[in-house]
DNA sequence: CCTATAGCCTGACGGC
DNA sequence: TGCCGTCAGGCTATAG
């Protein structure tokens, strides 16, 4: 589920849980979601130091610790967090946890091990190696920006909204939605779209991933506009009531309404 | 340099 | 019921 706007819910649930709170221990239990650092060297720096600030980049999330090096989180296809009160609460694939002083915990959740926890100096140093794009969702990102980003692009309309390094953190569901709001086909190449069908992108994804925030991330809670809702075969367009179908880009599903989203605007 | 494709992992689900 | 193939909201390394 992990993408801008679940991320987003997942630093707001660290904010009003887990800050300022001393970390005791610990414990990893699947150290394949561990990035660089090692079992031995996460305990060594996090033991006995206090969740300071909680920051989001994209599809990344950063704890600030008070001895200022940052914790950095991504979740992959299937990663989440819980916070609970007894170990005996912890879902079987927590595969790193938090113990606070105050005997609550952070778990960070895992099933299939795609996602990473890393130990970093510096956050944005961080997002700068990795070549992140601006975060959708920052102000910085006007649609004037956008629309230069988008002309300098190549490929699908698809394929630059899912780019990290161009934009951070639209993934494969998202990048859905905003398509179909903005009714365009996700094969469209984005070489030649006009100023208006620009404008309508950013606009749409804006919207849609505030949207998104709003409902908690939760796709039951989303407008039954919405393509989110009806994102599988045999299912209808909430818009003309169309076919919903599904196709394959890059090795990955989209779906789209043929009847609303053409290839040409 | 770039785009396109396997590979990483595990669990859920549908078809036989 | 049980097995097997396929698929799942992502990223990275590697091939061409």
């Amino acid at each position: 589920m992990p993408e801008l706007p679940d991320v987003e819910i997942f630093k707001r649930y660290v904010a009003r849980t887990s800050l300022n709170k001393r970390v005791e221990s610990v414990t990893v239990r699947n150290a394949k979601i561990l990035g660089k650092v090692s079992t031995k060297a996460l305990g060594a720096t996090v033991k006995g130091r206090r969740f300071r600030a909680v920051r989001r980049h994209g599809k990344y999330l950063f704890i600030n610790l008070d001895n200022s090096k940052w914790l950095t989180m991504h979740f992959g296809m299937s990663g989440s967090l819980h916070y609970f009160k007894s170990v005996d609460e912890a879902p079987e694939f927590d595969r790193l946890i938090f113990t606070f002083s105050d005997g609550y915990h952070l778990g960070y959740y895992s099933v299939r091990l795609l996602g990473r926890v890393d130990l970093v100096d510096n956050a944005t140093q961080f997002i700068m190696s990795k070549n992140l794009g601006e975060d959708a969702l920052d102000p910085k990102l006007t649609s004037k920006t956008f629309e230069e980003l988008l002309s300098s692009a190549k490929g699908t309309v698809k394929s630059f909204l899912m780019d990290q390094t161009v934009i951070g953190g639209i993934g494969n569901i998202y990048s859905d939605e905003i398509l179909f709001q903005a009714r365009l086909h996700p094969k469209r190449k984005v070489s030649g779209l006009d100023r208006n069908t620009m404008d309508r992108i950013y606009g749409k994804m804006r919207g849609v991933l505030m949207k998104a925030i709003e409902c908690g991330a939760d796709s039951d809670r989303l407008p039954r506009s919405y393509l989110i809702p009806h994102r599988q075969k045999g299912d209808h367009c909430p818009r003309c009531g169309g076919p919903i179908t599904q196709i394959k880009i890059g090795g990955r599903s989209s779906y789209i309404c043929t009847q609303c989203q053409g290839m040409h605007e």
